[in-house]
DNA sequence: ACCTGAACACCGTTCAAGT
DNA sequence: ACCTGAACACCGTTCAAGT
């Protein structure tokens, strides 16, 4: 389909207008927001929604999708740097961090109750996947590996690990005054981790 | 399962009968489940609700208190046999992620968006607190070490990583055919970390 | 093809009134 | 003190009708 160059929405481009009101609903109200105010925001009738979302679920997993691309980019990016794989994975963790701090609700929709149940929304668990793919790269060098089970099962540690502490910084569950100290506490809990890592590579 | 109206209830303790229609309620239909819906399984009307929570979410408060307090329950059980401390750790997390597994949709909640903002709750934050003090202890035997900063760090770390875990294996990021694959694939997983928290304590 | 208007069943919350 | 009945504003979803 061929896109309209700088139209109103509402001859253009729907589907990614109401994925865009949506984020920013996420980021204003939280995960509450409705169907109705996020088709209001783009000043269309809320039954015109399922002309391009089966659900309000469905227009979830877009958004969710949409946050995983862009956790995708921001890993990719924060790891571009040549240096030592050590310090890459720390950078990558601490960039994974600000991603769950400054978009909150959405990392949390994007980690919630499952929106792909029963095998629909590919592209979802295609974004998943993609997103991950640089810490498993970095792992890769780490280990001085290219066993892919090897490096997936160190990427998924160390995902598991900076998930799990991203969700109980939000939560408050660790009293942090700031991002910054966040980020280096976080450098300073998985030290272990990656050196059990290492040390495991070493030793096989 | 059996719509049984217990008369009693209407004359006994309405805020336990809620909580327990709601925990019910959870594993059968899902988060989305209905204040209104409880409150019919307990034989009463949706209104009567509020003479016990302020609002739905006070309620799911309530619940994922009772979540954390279970969860606290099954791990002090599956640490009650004396075993060498890193034999300890390992029952500690596939406890945690056996509740995780059988009470998907209640753990879910307990670690969704945040139910106590603002301070209220107090009783919930306690209850979190009180369900990780085994794991701490576990920790403190594993690193021969009784200060308190060390265990909490540890003990955040291997919360972490266990909660993480569980989000991806119940995400099914993780391809596991059953719970016990899940099990032992954790405690492979975790192995680097314990071996990197045991040396590190080596070498202070 | 894409959107509107109107309707349906349901929801959380409130409150006067019953017991 | 605890619960009911009725109401309010709002929601997700559907569908015939417009353009």
């Amino acid at each position: 389909m061929t896109r309209r160059p700088k139209r109103a929405y509402h001859h253009g481009d729907l589907q990614r207008a109401l994925a865009d009101a949506a984020i920013e609903l996420l980021a204003e109200v939280g995960p509450s927001f409705t169907l109705r105010q996020a088709a209001e925001r783009v000043g269309v009738t809320h039954a015109a929604a399922y002309r391009h979302f089966d659900s309000r679920d469905a227009l979830l997993a877009e958004v969710s999708r949409r946050g995983f691309v862009a956790l995708g980019e921001r890993l990719a990016r924060s790891a571009r740097g040549a240096a030592p794989p050590r310090e890459r994975l720390e950078r990558l963790l601490v960039a994974y961090l600000r991603f769950a701090w400054k978009h909150r609700a959405h990392y949390e929709l994007m980690f919630g109750p499952r929106l792909n149940e029963g095998g629909r929304f590919v592209e979802l668990e295609r974004a998943i996947r993609a997103s991950t793919r640089v810490l498993e790269e970095a792992l890769g060098e780490l280990l001085d590996s290219t066993d892919p089970v090897q490096c997936r099962d160190a990427g998924l540690a160390v995902w598991s690990f900076a998930h799990g502490y991203a969700v109980n910084v939000l939560a408050r569950r660790i009293h942090v005054r700031s991002l910054r100290t966040a980020e280096s506490y976080l450098v300073h809990l998985v030290r272990p981790l990656l050196d059990g890592l290492a040390d495991g590579a070493d030793a096989s």
